[in-house]
DNA sequence: TTCGATCGTCACGGATTCCGCAGTTCTGGG
DNA sequence: CCCAGAACTGCGGAATCCGTGACGATCGAA
């Protein structure tokens, strides 16, 4: 169903070995490109279609041994390139109310975005350049849970300015990224 | 290795770690639609930290045999409940540039949320209710296509009144629940 | 050029896991 | 009470996972 080339649309073959590796002191890390070439990018893809797929699967579908599958797997899932997991529609599991909402800070944006992110009803937290300072999203049971995180909660956090809402009235599109580093 | 093998069908306030699937309404309230109850919620969380945990030790966190393990599982793919999918770090794979964009539209919404539904760049698309109509997360390689997609593809769409852009400095928590219906 | 070292890949065997198939128990109606 | 449906358990057989060792290629240095 969904679209084919979600993480791998534009394929970058550019440089996909950088510069050079440059780590022959020994240094295990020296990590910082991105280790990540086409058929890695294959990989993924098969991933994002099912978490779950046999490595054998996947190496016939890239043109990969079981065992190589296996290894890049374990290495991008090491190196943090990707996860594995299990997403939840919020609806079937009880919420029905979600908003993001756009917040404006007074000094150390840290703070804040901390106490948001330890907020169990914060799906998402970001941090922005322009009219707000901050981004979250927000999924609650119903209205009240809603007006409550967000009126008592949010607005109650030191150094908050002033918030403004959107109540999400349909979803559209969604897919998977993650950029939490 | 059960001693009693009580399926721990209803009262169970042993909650594993408040946070993650919080249930909402309390457990099993008065909460007619979502199939889906705390035994499975319990599944969905092991599954949220690994996608690929074995059933076996799935069962044996949450006190069920690995054959019915199985079957919830397969259960709760099937009606769409949750999703088990390779999420993937925007960053190392090469998109370096992300950005919340707020539009405002005159007349129908939907052609519009069809049109930037259908762009590869935008991965979450939702309809809300504020000052802006549509917001719209775009996921970029650098600021040219950033730019390139916010000035000459969103603001060409016909119908877009008005473009706000929030470009990402630091994305501090990301979960993943999913609800595109 | 030649050597040395690292990385990626392949191959294989044992332990584990997945999967289908009954049989049993529990729940909710009629 | 009896029945029907759903859910859970247990058990093999097949497939998969996982560690280990060896081969070949690439890159840097002498």
């Amino acid at each position: 169903m969904q679209s084919e080339g979600v993480a791998s649309r534009s394929a970058d073959p550019s440089s996909p070995r950088g510069s050079r590796t440059g780590n022959p002191g020994g240094g295990t890390s020296g990590n910082g490109a991105p280790p990540v070439d086409a058929v890695s990018l294959a990989i993924i893809e098969q991933l994002q279609e099912d978490g779950r797929r046999p490595y054998a699967a996947i190496g016939k579908a890239v043109g990969l041994s079981e065992a190589a599958v296996r290894q890049r797997v374990q290495k991008l899932l090491d190196q943090g390139v990707m996860q594995i997991v299990a997403v939840t529609d919020p609806l079937t599991v009880g919420f029905r109310r979600q908003a993001m909402v756009g917040i404006t800070v007074e000094g150390d944006l840290d703070p804040v975005a901390d106490a948001l992110t330890a907020m169990p009803e914060a799906e998402y937290v970001v941090m922005t350049a322009g009219s707000y300072d901050l981004l979250v999203e927000i999924v609650c049971e119903d209205d009240d849970h809603l007006l409550e995180v967000i009126n008592k909660r949010i607005r109650a956090l030191p150094g908050v300015r002033s918030t403004e809402s959107f109540v999400y009235l349909k979803l559209k599109k969604q897919t998977y990224m993650w950029g939490t580093r």
